[in-house]
DNA sequence: TCGGATTAAATTGTTAACAATCCTCATTGA
DNA sequence: TCAATGAGGATTGTTAACAATTTAATCCGA
């Protein structure tokens, strides 16, 4: 539980999804089935319907009306970069107003979600790993602004399909450290430049 | 019927929504009640629920769980102006991509659109007018890219919600002329140019 | 054997009823 | 007077059944 956010069968549905897909579990262009969805998470196809609408919106996921959903093909290289350029102009501004307006449970917060990732790189787990890795960072992404929350989540999940970087664990806890220690100085200038240098 | 594609409710429901909601028909913090919704359309409230939880993540509406919809407060000046750089970046690298790949029947479509534009401008409708307007934009974002749509969106909705420039119609005709024309010649730079001035 | 129509199964789209939760407001007791 | 309590009504969350559509399989004729 975390945040303290209370989940109803869509939000946890959506969340599961979404680590699922963001870690490769399923193929490209593999159509979804809602009533399998269902039975796995012991709900009917209403929840999961949601949860599926919602993956399409964030661009995992492409619907065709009476055909379903099935996994959205990777952007090409190009597309690649207007998105890593986008969520680079977003995040900045966002982590530059979270420091500005940081206290100290942000900060003991942030600590936390720092350790979960290091234990998670730790044990060598990609799919923790990835999940970490966006916790994070969606955490200064929702306090600066929640009105970009999930532009911001689009942004992210459609750059960590097309592949990952996460699996050079030491790299991961390194940038990550990196960006932290600036932020608890307040010094934007060397945060940005750290998260530059993480958002590829 | 517009690109010849399919509408089933929810789609509908929520075009028709999204229209409402961007000229000002529901007043910011307004809570958005389904049953009401759903008479409104004459359908139950599962399609209407559907569209909401779209509308939700495009940024128009907040959902908070068991308390259902409500229309988003404006973004600050400084997230608007995050948004507006996002959706430049984004939809420059389509248009350009749109032109150099641009076919006779696309260019055939885009005269339509643009006409349509010219004729709601007329009537000085603005609901019309901000309908033709992103259709508009939309088209060549979704020729170029299907895969940025969504994204691209988003950041419309964010924008157009902020406040209108709409309401200045011979500026609309003006600045969309400039740019289509552009466009036709193939003249890239100039087409990114009239765009920058338009995006705002 | 092949192509096209026809039927059957699988899947999505919609609905109405029911369950769970939240909100309002009157009541109670100190 | 005021806060706590607790019905009740309103609203959202979930479910299962049904309708519409698509997909797959079958059959038939040339």
């Amino acid at each position: 539980m975390q945040y303290g956010i209370k989940h109803n069968d869509r939000e946890s549905i959506c969340e599961a999804l979404r680590k699922d897909l963001l870690t490769g579990k399923f193929d490209f262009e593999q159509p979804i089935r809602e009533q399998k969805l269902a039975e796995r998470f012991g709900t009917s196809r209403g929840p999961v319907r949601d949860a599926l609408l919602r993956l399409t919106q964030e661009g995992v996921l492409v619907y065709e009306p009476n055909k379903g959903v099935r996994v959205s093909s990777p952007l090409t290289d190009a597309e690649r970069d207007v998105v890593v350029s986008m969520r680079l102009r977003l995040e900045k501004f966002c982590l530059e107003a979270f420091i500005r307006d940081a206290k100290k449970h942000h900060f003991l917060q942030l600590s936390f979600l720092l350790e979960r990732l290091n234990s998670a790189c730790e044990r060598a787990s990609l799919p923790e790993v990835a999940e970490c890795d966006l916790a994070l960072h969606r955490y200064w992404v929702a306090q600066a602004s929640p009105h970009l929350e999930s532009l911001w989540l689009g942004l992210s999940v459609r750059m960590t399909m097309k592949y990952s970087r996460l699996s050079n664990y030491r790299q991961v806890i390194e940038e990550h450290n990196n960006i932290i220690h600036a932020v608890m100085e307040k010094d934007v200038e060397k945060a940005l430049f750290y998260l530059e240098e993480n958002v590829i």
